[in-house]
Parts: C-alpha cells; sequence; structure tokens
DNA sequence: CGCGAAATTGACTATATTCAAAGCTAGTGG
DNA sequence: CCACTAGCTTTGAATATAGTCAATTTCGCG
C-alpha cells in the first residue's frame, strides 16, 4: 500500500488536466495561481484554438466576450492613426495573457505574428474567477504592471534611439524571448524573425527600407548574420548591447 | 432626537479623516475603495508632504519603502539612456498613485513638474491593506490599466507622429488633465504649462528647438496662444485635433 | 522553372537636429 | 525704480538622419 503523501500526490497530478500539463501558462502564466481542482473547473470553459499567421484576433475598439492565453507563438498588438499610420504597441509571447479585463472594448488590435495556438475563455468565466479567487487577480496585476514597464522601456527606444540601436534593440528583445544558444557556439544566440520588415519598421517607428539597411549595416558589422530573411543568429550580445545604446 | 439614518450618515461622514475629505483621491483614486472606518485607520500610517518643483521624489531603480498619492500637482516618470538621452515615459496628475507594488525597485525616476503634495504611506501598509481589501487590489489594477493604454497611445505618438503632430497631442493631453474654460469663450481652454520647452522636448522625443518652432507655428496658424512662455489657451480644440492626427 | 511577395539597394528629398546667436522673463540688488 | 543677471526661449543657418520613390534581387512555393 502507498502512503497518502505518494497517493495524494499522484492524484493531485493526475487531476491537472491533460491540456494543460504542457502549457506554458500552467506554471507561469495566470493558471500559476490555480490549484488543480480550480485549474480543472476552469479547463471545462477554455478551448484550444489554433490561429493563423496573419489573422486578427481582436480589431481595436472590438467589444469582446473572450479572453485568452497564448500557448505558442506569438501576437502583435497594434494602434491605428486615421490615416492609417500603423504602430505596433508591443509583442506578447506564450505564456502571456491577451485581453483587457473589466472593459468593453480592448484598445488595440491584436493580430497573430506567427501561427498561434491559444487556450480561450469566456469573460464571465475569467470574472467570476477573479471575484473567487484574490491571487489570480493578484497574479494578473503582476503581470499588468509588467507590460506597463515594458511598454514605458520600449518609450524610451522610439523617443531617444537612432534607427541603428533601435533596430539593434528590437533583436535583443527577441534573442531574450525566442532566442535559443546556437548548435556551434553558446554564446550565439539563434531564432526565426516572427515578423516581416514593414512589421518592424511599425514595431521601432522607422519604415521597412530603414530597417533593412540597419540590418544589412549590422550583418557587416559582424554582430548578426541573417539567412533567407529570417532566421537570425546574434554572435554575442555584448556587442549588439553596445550598438543599441543600452537599457 | 433624529432618526438613527441621518445620525448614521452624520456619524459615517464625521468618520472621514479631516485630511482625506478634501483629497481627490478619496472620491476618485485608490482611496475610493475603502470606507469610513478603513480609511481613518489608513489615515493614521499616511502623512503629506509639499514637495518643490524639479525634486527629485525616486531615482530609477531605488529601492523605495514609501508609495503615495498625488494630492495636488503634477509628476513626470523618466527614464534615462546610460549616455544621458532622456524620455518622459508618463505624466501624472492628482489623484494618481505613485509606485510600483510587489517590486523592491522602481523603474523609472519621479520628478515633481510643479509644487507637488502628496500623501505618502508605507510599503508594508499598503501591501497589508491589499491583502485584506481585495477591492483595494481591483483598484489598483484598474489604474494600472489604464495607465498602461495611456503609454501605448503615447507610443503612436512617438513612433508615428511629425513634429507638428507631437506638439499638438502634448497641448491636448494638457487641456484634458488641466485644461480649463476660459473666462471669456467656454469652447476655449486655458492652463499652465507644468514642463518646460526641454521636458516637453523629453516627453515627445524632440529637441527643445523643434518643440519651441512648432509652438511658434502654432501661435502663428492662430490655433493657440502662449503668454509669458507658460500660459497657454487653445481656441477650440476640433482645430489642434485636427492638426495633431488624431487618436 | 517561373511567378508573386518580400527584401535590398540606390538616388534624391524632407524633416528634424545641431550649433550658434539673440531675445525674453523673472528675480536681485543698487 | 531701474539696471543687471541667470535661465529659458526663440530664431537662424547649415547639417545629418531617416523618408520617399523607384529599380533590382532574393526567397518561397506551386
Amino acid at each position: 500500500m502507498q502512503s497518502t503523501d505518494r497517493v495524494a500526490f499522484e492524484i493531485d497530478e493526475a487531476d491537472v488536466p491533460a491540456g494543460c500539463q504542457a502549457c506554458g501558462a500552467r506554471r507561469f502564466g495566470i493558471c500559476s495561481a490555480l490549484k488543480a481542482a480550480e485549474l480543472t473547473h476552469f479547463s471545462t470553459v477554455t478551448r484550444r484554438r489554433k490561429i493563423a499567421q496573419g489573422e486578427t484576433i481582436y480589431f481595436e475598439d472590438d467589444e469582446v466576450a473572450n479572453y485568452a492565453n497564448i500557448v505558442a507563438g506569438a501576437v502583435k498588438l497594434t494602434k491605428l492613426l486615421s490615416d492609417g499610420r500603423q504602430q505596433i504597441v508591443g509583442l506578447q509571447f506564450a505564456p502571456e495573457f491577451i485581453g483587457k479585463p473589466f472593459t468593453e472594448k480592448v484598445p488595440v488590435s491584436i493580430e497573430a505574428a506567427t501561427d498561434v495556438e491559444v487556450c480561450v475563455f469566456p469573460k464571465t468565466e475569467l470574472e467570476k474567477m477573479l471575484r473567487q479567487q484574490p491571487d489570480f487577480e493578484h497574479r494578473l496585476l503582476e503581470q499588468t504592471l509588467v507590460q506597463l514597464d515594458d511598454a514605458r522601456t520600449w518609450m524610451v527606444t522610439l523617443g531617444r534611439k537612432t534607427a541603428q540601436e533601435k533596430v539593434a534593440s528590437f533583436l535583443l528583445l527577441l534573442a531574450d524571448h525566442i532566442g535559443k544558444p546556437s548548435a556551434d557556439n553558446p554564446a550565439h544566440s539563434e531564432f526565426m524573425l516572427p515578423l516581416k520588415r514593414a512589421d518592424i519598421a511599425d514595431f521601432l517607428g522607422l519604415t521597412l527600407e530603414t530597417v533593412s539597411r540597419q540590418m544589412t549595416k549590422l550583418r557587416k558589422m559582424g554582430a548578426i548574420d541573417i539567412r533567407k530573411n529570417l532566421e537570425v543568429t546574434v554572435h554575442g550580445t555584448e556587442q549588439l548591447v553596445a550598438i543599441s545604446g543600452g537599457e
């Protein structure tokens, strides 16, 4: 006969819904505020959805009835000016939360930057969880504070950096979020660009031509390598940090 | 003898600490989540402080032991690059909350843009209130979401607007927060600039000369009037909205 | 292989910056 | 009360950086 401890542990683990076990949000996202039993209940009202690159998930000022966690991929948050100029105001990667609680409308458009998989749940359900679980709201506040800090950090990049520094900052941001140590040299970092040049330009407040020129310059300086327009290798982040004008 | 209702009402009102009665944070800030009795307790651990224009309240990455509500005046939140370039990432007016909960360090420098009066309270005390009062945390989350939205809206201005549009956007922001209808024409708006040209430049991602030139241009276009370098009159906001490139 | 989309490169231009000088404004002291 | 100063603002001329428009190349995919 097994010890109660052991049994309890196994039951607990078994209680974690299958779909949640491999999910980043379970461990690092808002779901980490939930206990297995609560998660089980929660998982009955969520559903997985795959979204193709380029699809818009919410339009700016849409009224929304759902929220979601990103399970895989990256989404871009954009804002438009009436004449069509566009600014990407944030990139979000797994396992971050999508949506703005307690308001009718989302103040940004949300679009799949890569193929994306999300875990969707109804607005009402989230708000119920928030009322029942103070921890859950706490977690949400923490994630919001991180996003606020990220936004403000990016404001410095937008307002005060040169084109070259902006591009270097962008590459460092990606290295940080989706970079993997390269096979041959662990000090290097490799990743696929989740955005095309026009989107990078919209994120950096530049034109796509300027982005392209600066990428070329960084390549010629030996700071990075780009293959097939989207496979990037960073040759040591220190050099890139120096070029980026720092934090 | 008075009715119990009447008595209860008077006691309740009388319970609101004297210092809180005229405070904006009491009605619109985070303190509005508190009932009179809780407020009374809270007010025993707060203290008023006056801060002169130009004084720094927190330095970037300082560890802080206090939070505060702005009672009067305006503060600027700034971030620095290592070589000294500066970006103002936010302006806050009464009755907003200052400080970043649950973290050791503030990620921005906070400086009094005008003479400021704040209501200060210890970090530990706020965090205790947050645990005891879910409403309080909820309120804080809502304020943080508003700040996040403000930051993202400003990112569009920084990344995608021209100098002229930036200056117009800035004036509209002020008209919105501290503008008063002018005496002679209610469609006009008047206010004192809380920032000097160099600060406006740091807020808009421009140089102070460019800010000055654009102000002059707006004056010559008849959109605004400036007296003594800091008294501004907006001649109808529609024109300024049109110039600002919109939301 | 060939087509369409995306990226690069080039030549020219526009916008905002830089550097420099002069003009205001408010506060101080004779 | 006026002159003087210090700090800020305005204005000007020259320059640099990024933007625009256009041509060419590369890449992904049928």
